[in-house]
DNA sequence: GCATACCGAGAGCACTGCTCTTGACAGTGA
DNA sequence: TCACTGTCAAGAGCAGTGCTCTCGGTATGC
């Protein structure tokens, strides 16, 4: 029953937090969030011992968040249509990231200055990545996937050490593109939440779907 | 004289903030930076009128350093290897990047909290990728370009809306794959410098260069 | 029933950005 | 030469911050 409060009381926290994330930005005053529960500030310290641990449980949330939004979009969609299933994973990424801007910027922004992410950071973070790998290794296994490219041998052995966590048997060409893709994909989404389109771009939604879907193309995944 | 005194004391005083902001990260103390200069935190306010301001000049320098940093290793190359020259400048933001980190998030990471950037910082910040516009441009005057993709009519208004401002002449399907390698670039240049390659690729130089490579061909510039 | 563990309140410390006032100095016109 | 003006650094002070510590009160487990 103890319990009970204290893990309530830790999940308010947590989302009066994430409100004054998004009102605020990044500089999260501990002391506005206890006035907005009606408690004192050194109250929160029953709960997380320090604000970077309080930063550290907001960002664990935001991966698994994100992680879940790409696994879900992602499942929703026919096993055969590997197109479509990546096509949903990047655009789980933009939507997620457009509807929650301050915590994607709490991920894959400048980390926090003397902040470390904890070892326990990881897993929740390669999840998204890990359901794109699902994909190339489906599309590998159908074989769909050829080894049409000659990689350098020191490029070969990044692309095969990524590969082997996320999509072990494909061949290393498609991988290499595919990795390319991703960072393609979060390099879009960062400048368009970061505001660096502003000025070029106004209205990036078709942009965003055009340059996906080539990249489908170029990884070699058929459409449906 | 007393003009240029105050030309030297602007100056020191961004390249101590610029020192603390290598040490520190992204929450510069005003005071921090008076105490190693050896004054009170009041006298900078003789020099800039709030601590946004002053990292707004630090952002106007980080700009125009990168840009300076592109056009120079771009300038460096042989007009007619536009391979070479597309290359110059992956390598010349990346290595920018590796050298100045922290003045990299201070522009390519998560906006600061309350901070809007001055309408000032757009030439800065656009000169980087105008090099690479002129790449692009000097491709297709050569004849080397094709409109070889059909996009889509909204998205190939974006594309083109860009090219308007970096390469008037380019097609749009070359110049659309040309944004998404720049795009690209900065994803790879993010995640590095942020930590997301952690624990995935150790050594990301060589998959940097080939994917780079990768991109070039993709976009369809020739190797000399 | 009682000892234990937990919890919130409050005071306090060192720090921050920022404002205001004060006194010192350099350059200028009479 | 002298007074005036503009600029500058210093210092005090305000409101806010993260964080620590102590002090009562309350629920839990024996």
């Amino acid at each position: 029953m103890r319990a009970r409060l204290r893990a309530e009381m830790t999940e308010e926290i947590k989302t009066t937090a994430r409100r004054h994330l998004a009102t605020e930005g990044a500089n999260l005053s501990l002391r506005a969030v206890a006035r907005d529960l009606g408690m004192v500030s050194s109250a929160i310290y029953r709960y997380f011992p320090s604000r970077d641990d309080l930063l550290t449980a907001l960002i664990l949330d935001a991966y698994t968040a994100l992680g879940g939004s790409v696994a879900a979009a992602e499942g929703a969609v026919d096993r055969a249509d590997l197109a479509g299933r990546f096509l949903a994973i990047c655009h789980a990424v933009r939507d997620w990231a457009l509807a929650n801007p301050h915590e994607y910027a709490l991920i894959y922004g400048s980390p926090v200055p003397g902040y470390v992410a904890p070892t326990d950071t990881v897993p929740a973070a390669t999840r998204a990545v890990t359901v794109l790998g699902g994909v190339i290794e489906d599309a590998s296994a159908a074989g769909l996937l050829r080894d049409d490219e000659a990689l350098p041998p020191d490029a070969a052995q990044d692309v095969a050490r990524v590969g082997a966590l996320i999509a072990p048997h494909a061949p290393l060409g498609p991988l290499s593109r595919a990795l390319g893709s991703w960072l393609h994909l979060f390099g879009f989404v960062s400048f368009e939440i970061f505001g660096q389109l502003k000025n070029a771009v106004d209205v990036p939604g078709p942009l965003f779907a055009q340059q996906m879907r080539a990249q489908a193309v170029y990884i070699g995944l058929p459409t449906a």
